[in-house]
DNA sequence: TAGGCCATGTGGTCCAACCACATCAACTAC
DNA sequence: GTAGTTGATGTGGTTGGACCACATGGCCTA
């Protein structure tokens, strides 16, 4: 086993152990080396792919702030790990935009009525709807918060991370599409109903009807911009 | 930006720009740290990273099969990050449950009848009616491949891949639980029928009794060995 | 007492050296 | 001439040490 694994499978340990917790801090560089028995590189290497994993974050100088401490963000694992594949060209754009609609659909029609989340959902929605009108990059940056809050009202924890990280690995993608698409402002009008349609659809409980109309509405999106979504 | 990130968007670009493809081979190490301008040192944390995000494997010594290469195992990315999410207790075994459950069943409901994945699925299954009975071990490994090929059968590779690090993810945690079981002959025959049944669903085009035995299926087996799969 | 300054501890980076390994070519013994 | 051995070469793996940038907190001075 390499160097590097051990100190990552001790880590893991502690973890699991509930020795190190989610805003614990990891013991300094140089005494885990010297604890561990190996060099300080081996230890940074690991410490590398735990935060390449979204589990620690670095952070120098001192005080509270400071050191190698415990997060939780699994979406930023599978975001950058999705999007190098798709750079590699083994993941083809298309296969995500249908997992991403699977999942969504999936949330859609689990969400609980009263989920709390909806009401986050209900103010961005709100805000896109700005009688002035919104800029297209400002409008899209709403829009990815609303779909998230909706996968998030399913209350389930995995799939919104694994939402949350399709997102992030085609963004660029979406954000070069809509200069693809013919007329921006009808497609932003299109899209506010849609909206309100899903999720009055929540609202009212109808899953069924919700699931179809967010396939839809995201299906749409990616058609009229070109890209074939399965 | 730290150093290792400068040398990863580089990587990160070549891959995109085409000009490293998968089976292609990285510039050594020392050369590559030359050519950036940074340290060695850098240039492994960097390539540390894409090794645990599945795009590269480093082997050492010379010749073709030497020298980090460009490789594409999604499943191990995300696999591992699931695991360690795990292991922080952020991520509840409950829900990764309910994301198989749904991926499996979406899979299920849209294989072709024709695909070819379906052949391998039934030349398992044939494996695990082994009329002089199979060590739990030996089934489960054969149970764990017939649901990942029933999965690829569906023919989305993000589907997949997600499929196969949820496996990946709660592979230990699942072969304890075999251990619950009150009768592990009785539940190993009852899985074996049930497999058939799935088996024959998609064979017959009929995705929506296919995906609802998908469900019950699987929810059925972590009830039973104590797990509420929500 | 208020302000600045420095000791301390953290991660970030770099360098130089050495090791283990796998190949391949040159060399040697037959 | 052939087969086996051996060493040169190039790869990643690991180590120790040095220095830097940064943030804090206590000490010292005005």
């Amino acid at each position: 086993m390499r160097t590097h694994q051990l100190v990552l499978t001790w880590i893991e340990d502690q973890l699991s152990a509930g020795r190190l917790a989610v805003g614990g801090r990891l013991p300094a560089e140089r005494s885990l080396a010297e604890q561990l028995k190996v060099s300080r590189t081996s230890v940074r290497e690991a410490i590398r792919i735990l935060e390449a994993m979204g589990v620690v974050r670095a952070g120098v100088g001192s005080g509270p702030e400071s050191g190698t401490v415990v997060i939780s963000d699994p979406t930023a694992a599978l975001g950058s790990a999705l999007r190098l594949h798709v750079a590699t060209q083994h993941l083809p754009v298309a296969d995500i935009v249908e997992t991403r609609v699977l999942l969504e659909a999936w949330a859609a029609a689990k969400a609980p009525r009263d989920a709390p989340e909806l009401d986050s959902a209900a103010a961005l929605l709100e805000a896109m709807d700005a009688p002035e009108g919104l800029p297209a990059g400002d409008f899209l940056a709403l829009d990815v918060r609303f779909h998230l809050a909706l996968a998030n009202a399913a209350g389930n924890t995995v799939v919104s991370a694994m939402m949350g990280s399709l997102r992030e690995a085609i963004q660029g993608y979406a954000a070069e599409l809509t200069s693809n698409l013919p007329d921006w402002e009808a497609t932003a009008t299109r899209l506010r109903t849609e909206h309100h349609a899903i999720l009055a659809a929540v609202r009212n409980g109808d899953g069924g009807r919700a699931a179809e109309l967010v396939s839809a509405h995201i299906e749409g999106f990616y058609k009229e911009a070109g890209l074939a979504a399965g």
